[in-house]
DNA sequence: GCGAATTTAGCAACAGCGTTGCGTAATAGG
DNA sequence: CCTATTACGCAACGCTGTTGCTAAATTCGC
């Protein structure tokens, strides 16, 4: 969620979400963890706590005796107060998951799209799958919107699919428009990758530094979170992480330009040869540690999980070994916590966060 | 400037730098332009431009009659009203500058520095430099602080040189509580490349997108400027883009991996073939544009500088050609606006922007 | 057992922010 | 000279977090 002006309402939203955020990173918390994590004085973290009781969004959950003194009353965040669908669109498959408040996934389902499909079949794909989600129907009120992770380029902001990579009807599509008018429910459209990295972020709350998601999935794409927020870029079309060239003198990319990254594993992946695929994507992924300097590194793709213990092996070797005075440089390296439902329950994840995530402020 | 909680008066210097931001952005300007750029009600308006006023770092510049009307107060930035001083620390050169509230450098000089420089000798180039900037002395109470850019690794947050490229005596130094104490103004560390990018950023106030400061000098780094901030990564240490492999199976470079863009593009150079060279940094600099989506690019360092017009060529036409939908996609390339003093002019602006700069919210 | 010490929770008054309502100043046009 | 128009600001207000202080609930020492 993102605001220019800084009102005093824009407090009340902060300081919220900055203990919602708390509940999520450490899933049972009192009144004066918040106010250690926060700086908050104690007097404010009980009014906040006060009116997120009475919305529902985090319940007392007992008492801790500290020895001495009266006892702190412990709280924790109430899961199923609040839901999201989250929808992965690729080329050939729509993912639906029903996702809660704290980033749980509890329904997930693919279901085959239409080869080349239009609009239109998406929609109606997308409607007749969420009112196959069990329960669906009762959560009405509780269901905050729905999330599209997608192949780009697309322009998030404007919730316009523009040009989707192999996908003949999809040119300036309106979709999140579309979207909201077939569901009757607020849509949020985003790439893929982006909508993946941010499933990881919202997972753990507070506590997620500098990271990139890295998706191996027909195309490769990276899904950046930096400085708290996903990072979308000038156009919003951060993520084409797959062509950047790594072989100055490789082989011809649809894109245009010789030895890129995509084409380079892709060459590795087609004769067999994984290992080595995997170690290709290890040096672009040490390329990005050394731009970017991350904290994080999270693996994820069908393609990928398919060997998940190849690449992970080659991209941990490649960070511990490639990146100089890594002793200080630490960077984590781990496979998606949510598997294949990644991109889906980030898309979700994503409207939760418009509503219950730390604000932006916009620059100007 | 960064914090995590937020009470009410976050807002008051919110709001105020978002004034400062469009004052640095237009030159002149007057109440409807405030409130249109940023949204505030006219009356919140009137107050901030009140309080900037008496602090003496706006101040009235005319009337514009609107035709028909009580004519409005145009107001502009007091450049004068506060300086900051800037240090671009290379391996053999001190660079200070004098730098105005507007960005505008008065002074600049360059002195060398003992091969090898200890800490104790770069303290007193400091000190002395400093004195030696003429009416250094009557602008005490105008000076807001020192900015020191520096190449890395080095700690931002700590002030701490961890460990300086190619210089022996340069070890986990905390060189900001050294200079503090040295020279008794408040110190800002980091690295060149960040330094930089913020030069432009502060310089082009709020209208300044996502970005990179590409520098070539003795090495190739990277600055980046994302979401309204820079960008330094998890340990302060982002940027080291020229040690990203465009050639797996390159020659071998300093950071013990093959094929950096550094070593691809210093050979071409050595051999006296800078169109190559300028090229090779293209490529980079179209993965970066892949990677991130920036809106602009920056081009500096000696180096590069000293055959302008071939990098300068190079890239354009690269970003232009090798970008998918280059039509959208739109990244103005540009030369350093401040020629070989942006590094230390950079510096001192983020001095200037850690007072009068919209501050960040930290994520907890 | 019972009072003192300790820790947590919250009520009440307060200061500071932007907002709202409305009155005032300064201009051009009739 | 009056009216419409535009810009500006005082005063009251609502809302935020903060400060000062009281009350509640527990352990520990005697």
């Amino acid at each position: 969620m993102t605001r220019t002006t800084a009102d005093v309402t824009f407090l009340r939203g902060y300081n919220q979400a900055l203990v919602m955020a708390v509940g999520r990173t450490v899933r049972t918390f009192e009144r004066s963890t918040v106010v250690d994590a926060t700086g908050l004085t104690p007097q404010a973290v009980s009014k906040v706590i006060a009116r997120l009781t009475a919305d529902g969004l985090i319940r007392p959950a007992g008492v801790r005796r500290p020895g001495i003194g009266k006892p702190a009353i412990v709280y924790e965040l109430v899961p199923d107060s609040r839901y999201a669908i989250g929808a992965h669109v690729a080329r050939r498959t729509l993912r639906l998951v029903l996702v809660d408040l704290a980033g749980t996934v509890h329904h997930s389902t693919v279901s085959p799209l239409p080869g080349d499909f239009t609009p239109a079949q998406l929609l109606d794909a997308l409607s007749s799958g969420i009112d196959a989600i069990p329960g669906s129907t009762d959560l009405r009120g509780r269901l905050t919107g729905v999330g599209i992770g997608m192949i780009g380029p697309l322009d998030h902001a404007r919730g316009l699919v523009r040009d989707a990579h192999g996908l003949r009807h999809w040119h300036d599509i309106p979709l999140r428009e579309l979207a909201e008018a077939h569901l009757g429910l607020p849509v949020h459209l985003d790439k893929d990758v982006t909508a993946g990295i941010t499933a990881e972020a919202w997972r753990h709350g507070g506590t997620f530094g500098d990271a990139v998601l890295i998706m191996v999935e027909s195309g490769i794409g990276g899904g950046f979170w930096l400085g708290g927020t996903a990072h979308r870029g000038a156009h919003t079309n951060a993520g084409e992480f797959g062509h950047t060239v790594v072989a100055l003198d490789g082989p011809p990319c649809v894109c245009g330009r010789h030895g890129c990254l995509e084409i380079v594993h892709h060459h590795a992946a087609e004769a067999g040869d994984i290992e080595r695929a995997a170690r290709v994507l290890a040096v672009g992924v040490v390329n990005l540690l050394q731009t970017l300097d991350l904290s994080r590194v999270v693996l994820a793709g069908a393609d990928l999980l398919r060997h998940a213990d190849t690449y992970l092996a080659a991209v941990e070797e490649a960070v511990h070994t490639d990146v100089p005075r890594a002793d200080w440089l630490t960077t984590d390296v781990t496979l998606s916590s949510l598997g294949a439902d990644v991109i889906a329950a980030g898309a979700a994840m994503q409207v939760l966060d418009q509503h219950y995530g730390v604000p932006d402020l916009a620059p100007l």
